[in-house]
DNA sequence: TTATACTACCTTGTATAAAAAGGTAGCTAG
DNA sequence: CTAGCTACCTTTTTATACAAGGTAGTATAA
């Protein structure tokens, strides 16, 4: 049992991401219909790390949400794929999370210039 | 009870500022050492709220982790204050979660940009 | 001098959500 | 026909923000 007191920086770098994850998704899904695989691909690219024990819960979630949507594809080596795109909610809120950002960006910058 | 399916926008915004309120806190206290409703106060100026039963905690955590001092000081009107300053450990994790920002921010505007 | 208001501290319980770990099953190739 | 890969999904654990509730010092005014 390792009591880890004291910040891990790491584990600070990952908190960072959290909240973002779910607007990442988005706009990952918003460029072309995904299934988990690419979307785990292309955030990685982005040095933005997610593990399946994560992203399919959230998968799930943004579906039931109604901004999500999927169909089978059937895949040339493999087990078939489910794609998800956007709904047209999903492109109203992705908007909006869009506005959010740019806020957040807008507040954070502040505060560090603000320092220095 | 209320069963809340569906992706509430205001708890999603809330979530996009979870991970960022630690980097937040050690940015507003390193412009000058503060206490409790100072940070309250500077992060609300910044569109960035937080609430005691929030930031009690995380002012510890950090305390205990070796980011941040503190020193009771008398106030004028009312109760001693324990006033925050950075640690040298502090600044120098400060300094590299500025640049996981940075990454951050980067990042997730690439995934914006190959949208559009 | 006591009562009320206010400020400041802190803790406990709850809800949410990411991550770790484990599990099922289709498809392919040897 | 079996070993390995890919893809899906679920369960359990852990972390953490927030809501709510609690203690106590100080000031003000009856």
């Amino acid at each position: 049992m390792s009591l880890e007191l004291g910040i891990n920086l790491e584990n600070t770098r990952a908190q960072m991401r959290k909240g973002l994850l779910e607007y990442c998704i988005l706009l990952v899904i918003s460029r072309q219909k995904a299934y988990a695989s690419d979307i785990i691909l292309a955030l990685k690219q982005a040095d933005l790390l997610v593990v399946e024990g994560t992203l399919y819960p959230l998968l799930s979630r943004l579906k039931n949400a109604g901004l999500l949507d999927y169909h089978w594809q059937e895949s040339k080596s493999g087990p078939p794929r489910k794609y998800y795109e956007l709904t047209s909610l999903g492109t109203s809120i992705l908007k909006q999370l869009d506005g959010t950002w740019k806020n957040l960006q807008s507040s954070i910058n502040a505060l560090r210039k603000a320092r220095l």
